[in-house]
This record gives structure tokens, sequence and C-alpha cells, in this order.
DNA sequence: TATGAATGAGGCTTCATTCAT
DNA sequence: AATGAATGAAGCCTCATTCAT
């Protein structure tokens, strides 16, 4: 790889950066090409250059995001092979919360309300990004069944879709109420609920839901 | 009251409206002045007239939604005096987001997500919004826990938050993946898990939990 | 009318001014809405206030030329009931021309020639500015056969299109080559032949044909 | 002549003729570089390596369909020989404008329209353009008359510019109108004029003179 | 000869608001 | 209470060109 690519791919992911950080913060409607350009310390031309516009922008960052997903690279671990890999699941997004003061909620959460019916590639982008996560989840449900750890009544997709509506839902009002102690009851009692699908020598689950951080 | 002071009144209500429409269709950020004006039919002045700018105009719905909820007049109904009321108050969130063809979340998810740190005033307006609907809910459970017919480990205030969350969430997905189903079934775990925690005479909560439409 | 009206008719007149005076001198395509407001001496604010964008901008340009064209205040005068009237008309896109040291064309011509695909509605326009231009002459040639002194293979319309297409071709032959003595043969060449349509004692054509200028 | 020659004057050429083709289609202020690269399957480098600028390039088409007037391999035929020669003349740009269904007109019209004060070197190239043009349907004027076939009254220079200036204004009439009729008639109209210099034995004009396709 | 990254000015339009009547 | 003219900053994007490899 020659160098002006190298030069080329870095001024792209700066761009990629400033941007994730911005839609973070405040959305994508409310970010403009301009805010991201001066934060990504480049240039319009640039912006355009590597973007076709702001719609491809927002395209791209997402996924950005679904690579870390799916390579295991994002901060959060969306890899579940346990209960306690499921709670840090939670617990990282309420993490990912506290670290910004509660003033911000889940990247995609923030992203999606904005969606509007002009954004079908965005809508479909993000679609495909919980549609990622839920099979993660589901997968760990499936295969704790599998092992017969799981009673036959649950259903694997729909608890995985429950998990990742609770988080949205939680790290929504969170963000609204500049709440963490919310978050963490309502994880809790999500949790409360999964672990009552566990087949085997009964167990307390209050016991084994240790308090969050 | 003078005609006048009606007539000026009238104009006023076609301005929230309109905006409360807006908001909820396309977000806050997205909507300016002018397509506000434009969709009630008013003008430029009047608009400045009533509201000193639009942040007071995302207030001012905010509280024409806070007395619809508190009168009652509200399109769903937050009196929750059974638990059918309360898979009433769920199922009613889903008809209306089916009413829009999955294309919109709840209104104050909407308005919820693109809150920052500089829309401190709208932020506050939502929190008191959440906390009044959680309250409404924590009523029911506080009742049905005095009746005896809760289980006394169950936490009144942090379920009505899980109630809110989990709704908030489930709205949220089902507008980005266009899709019902995930609401219901969503929906309905979280029934399955709010039952758990009904005393008294045990009932298979399955059953009870009624198919939603 | 209150004086609020009044001025604001004013800066839209302002505007249209401007806006005609740099398509002529610059074509449409080269004039940026920037240019019209700077040139106009209004703002930003004013010039979508009062034009949708600006390919309605050059729409209203062109109906207020129309409107000059039909009312009898244009510089250039439309009535033609002699074929003195005619050759003046012709003398006067000339002299316009001249006016600005042969560096522009025809203000119809100059916009027509940019018209591409995508303007159909200034095509039109300019098309109906063209038709109407036309039917003022040839009213002249119909009303010369009827009174006999026209020979009756004279095609009235034909005759008049002739002309309008001439006067384009010279006035852009003539600025491009920044040559006034070309426009003013080419005028006399086609008197020369509309003459020879004349009925009646045979006259001599060049002789009536005056020197122009 | 070494291959890499070939092939760079082969990207020369695949720039001169997008170019060509976008100018004639859309002019030259609404044509960006960038269209023309894409157009063109070359790259940006490219384009500045063999154009100095845009304005350059603007030089070089023109120069390049000069040098096809000139060597006789334009699609319309400049060498002209007889009225017969003259009228295909004619219809050959006609034919030219049916092609694009009446949407463009002559290329060098539409260049000549957007020429500026501040386009010089542009100005000259489509001066002498138009210049070369005459000085061919004027040599076979002068041809005529030599031979006694054409009244010495007639000025072949001034009836050479006559044809041009009409073929000009014809085809941007033909466009603003999307008519092709018109353009028809009228250059039946210019060719009735000029056969009535024609010397010798009486001829009836009307006859020679065939029905455009 | 070729590629495409980089630059920054400018083009078209909307935004949120204020002001005059 | 109502109308709509006025303002200027900003938003999204394209332009023409240069530079580095």
């Amino acid at each position: 790889m020659t160098r002006r690519t190298a030069r080329g791919h870095h001024t792209r992911r700066e761009i990629l950066a400033a941007a994730a950080e911005l839609f973070h913060k405040q959305g994508v409607v409310a970010t403009s090409p301009d805010q991201v350009i001066e934060a990504s310390g480049t240039g319009k031309g640039q912006f355009y250059h590597y973007f076709r516009n702001k719609e491809r922008l927002v395209h791209e960052v997402l996924h950005a995001y679904l690579d870390e997903i799916r390579d295991g690279s994002s901060p959060i671990d969306y890899e579940i092979a346990s209960w306690d890999d499921l709670e840090r699941w939670f617990v990282a997004h309420l993490a990912l919360q506290k670290r910004f003061g509660m003033t911000r909620g889940c990247p995609f959460g923030t992203i999606g309300n904005e969606v509007t019916e002009k954004d079908e590639l965005v809508r479909q982008d993000l679609s495909l990004i919980f549609e990622v996560v839920k099979s993660k989840i589901a997968r760990f449900f499936v295969r704790e069944k599998a092992s017969g750890r799981l009673k036959p009544e649950a259903r694997e997709d729909e608890l995985a879709d429950f998990c990742v509506a609770m988080i949205q839902g939680a790290m929504l009002l969170g963000k609204v109420k500049r709440n963490s102690r919310l978050v963490e009851t309502t994880v809790r009692e999500t949790m409360r609920h999964l672990r009552g699908y566990e087949a085997g020598p009964p167990r307390a689950a209050t016991r084994r839901v240790r308090r969050i951080r």
C-alpha cells in the first residue's frame, strides 16, 4: 500500500471518527458537514471526496459500527457465552452512558430515533445492526436451551429482541432523566426476568443477579 | 372572552397541533418554524407572537401532551386500574405506531433522543412526562401490593420504569425495523414478567396474556 | 395599498431588475443568487422570500419582459404597422447591442441558448415570448396582405419566424465577432428579402432600405 | 511514437470528446471539469495534465471543431460547390438538431451565447470558426458570380453572413420551441431569398427548393 | 503518464428570528 | 391579533484547481 493511499484512508477515518462522535453527541440532523469537517481537521473537499453526501457518511459510520460488532473490536463485547457475559453486555451500555455523564443514549438508538421515511438507507443499516446484535444474543439462548439449561418455553429470538429493546429504552430514559439508577434497576429487572427461564436445579434468581457497580 | 381572543387561541392551537404532528413525524431539529407555519396555515408573525422561539414551542407542545396525560384526554389511556388496563396501555402504543405504518416511534422518545446538553428546558419537560407516566403505572402496582395481589418483593417504582423503558425501546425497534411483530412479542414478554409478580392463587401467566390483536 | 406592500414590491422589483441585467450580461448559469442580491442591494432572505428559487426568478424575469412587450413599455417597439416600423424593430435590436459595445446578444437568445432539458419551465417562457413577438410581426404581414400590398404567396407566419430567427442569429454573430457591421448588413439583406414580397407598383427595394445609422 | 504517447493522446481525445458533448448539451458554464472527467472515464490528474484549465479545454474543443471543418471530417459538410450543397448544409444542421430531439442548438451558438467580456480567448476562437464557415460559403457565391450565375449586385460576403446568422437563429428558435418545422420553413425562406440572386434564365425559385425531408 | 488526495472559495437554499405596519 | 418584509448566519454541496506520489 503506497503512502498516499494510507494518507487518504487516514483522513477518511478521521472524518468517520469525528462524525460518529458528533452523531452520538447531538444526533445526525443536528450535525452539519461543516462541524464534522472542523472536528476532523480536514476540509470541505475531502469530506465530499470520501463521502458522496451526508447520508452516505451516516451509512458508512454505521457500517464501521457494524464491522466493530462483527470483528469484536467494539468497546462493548457482543460475544455472549454465559449469563455473566449477558449481564456484562447490559452493564457495558450503562458504563458507556455514564462515561458521558448520562447525557447521551445509545449511538444506534440516537440515530434510529431520527430516522424518517426519507432515510431508507440509514434505516436499513440500523435495522441490520439491531438484527446482528439480536442474533448474537439469541445464539446464547439457543445454546443454553440446547444444553438443557434453558426452559423449553423460552423463545430465544423473542428474548433477544426483548434484551435489545430494554437496553434501548433504558438508555433513552437514562439520558432524558440524567439518571443512571433507573438504567441499573431496569437492567436488573430484565436480568431477573431472563433468569426465570433458567432450567435445572432451581436457584434464587435474585441472588444471582449482582448489584451493578 | 371576546371573539378576538377565541380566534387567537384557535391560531395558537393550530400551531401547537401542527408542531406536535411534525415533531412526531420528523423530530424537532428537522422541523423548522417555517414548516410549522405552513402546516398550521398561519403566518410568521403569529408564530412568534404566541411562542417566543422554537424551544418554547417544543416546551409548550410537551406541556400540551402532559395536560392530555393528566386530564385523560390523550388517545392513550394512562389510568391503569387492572392488569388488563396495563396491557391496553402497552397495546395502545403499538396501535399508534401501526396507524403510521410503523414509520414513527413514540413522540416522547423521538423528541427525547434528540435532546442534548443545550436543551435543558426540553429535557426537563420530557423527564417530567416520563415521571408522570411512571407514577401512574407505579400507582397501580402500589395498589395491587396493598391489596396483597402483588408479591412483596416487587418494587413498584422500578417495575413502572421497566414498563416505560420497555415500551420506548420496543417502539424504537419497531420503527427502525418497520416491524410490529417485534413490538408485540416484546410487550408480551414484558407482561409475562410483570405477571410473575402476581401473588395469590398461582395462575399460568402465559394463558392470561392474550394474543395482541 | 399600504406602505409595507409598496416597500415589498420595491425590493422585488430591484431584484428583478438586477437579475435581468446580470442574465443579459453573463447569462443565467453564470449568475448566482448572491450576485443578484449584491447588485440589488437586498439580502439573502429577501431573495428567497420573493422567489422560491433561482429558476423561479428566471421565470419571473421573463414574465416581466413579456409584460413589457405586451403593454408596449419595452425599449424595443413591438407594434409594427409599416415597413418602416419593421425596419425600426430590427434596428432597435442592433442599437441595444451597440449600447453594450457589442458585448451582449439578445436577452432572450442569451437565456434561450442556455436552456437544457431540465429547464422546461424557462423553455416554455421563452417559447411564449418568441411566439408573442412572432405574432406581432405576423399581424403586420397579415394586414398588408389583406390590403393587397403583400404578394399572395407570402406566408405571414413563416416570414415572421424568419424575422425573429434572423435577428437572433445576427445578434449572436454580432456579439461573438464584436461587429455591428455584420448585423447591419444581415438586417439589410433580410429587409431586402421581405420587401420582395411587396405587391403593387414595382419599386426598387434597395433604394427603399435606408442605410442603418 | 511509443505506446505511451499513443495511449496519452487517446486519453486526451476522450476528454475532448466528452467535453464537446457536454458543452453542446448543457453549455460550458454548466459543465464542470469533474463532469468531463467522469464522462471521459479519466482522472483529475489527466485532465489538468492535458489542459491547463477549463478555459483551455474550451479553446481546444473549439480548435478540434475547426480542424474538422477545415479537413472536411465534420459531420456537416462545409464544402459547398452548388446550390444543392448549400441546401444540404442548412439541412444538415437541422438533422443534427433532430438527432437530439430538438433539445440542442448549434454547438457554436450554444458556446457563443455564453461568451462574456472575460472570455476573450474563447470569443476569438468562435469568431474564427464563424469566419471560416462564412468564407467557405462566400467562396461558393464568389465562384457563382465569377461564372455569371449570380447577379452582380449580390455581395458574396454579406450573403454568407446572412446564411450563418440565419442557421444560428433558426436553430436557437428550434431548440427553444422544440420545433423542427420552424427551422425547416426558415431555411426554405432563406434559400428562396438566396436563389433570388441567381442570374441567367429565370427559374421559379419555389420549384427549385425542395421540401426538406 | 497516471492516480487521486487536498484545498478553499463559492453556489443554491433554508434557518431562526426580528421588525414595521 | 395579524401580516409579511427584512436579516444574516448556517446548511449541504460543487467548483476549479493544485499537489504529492
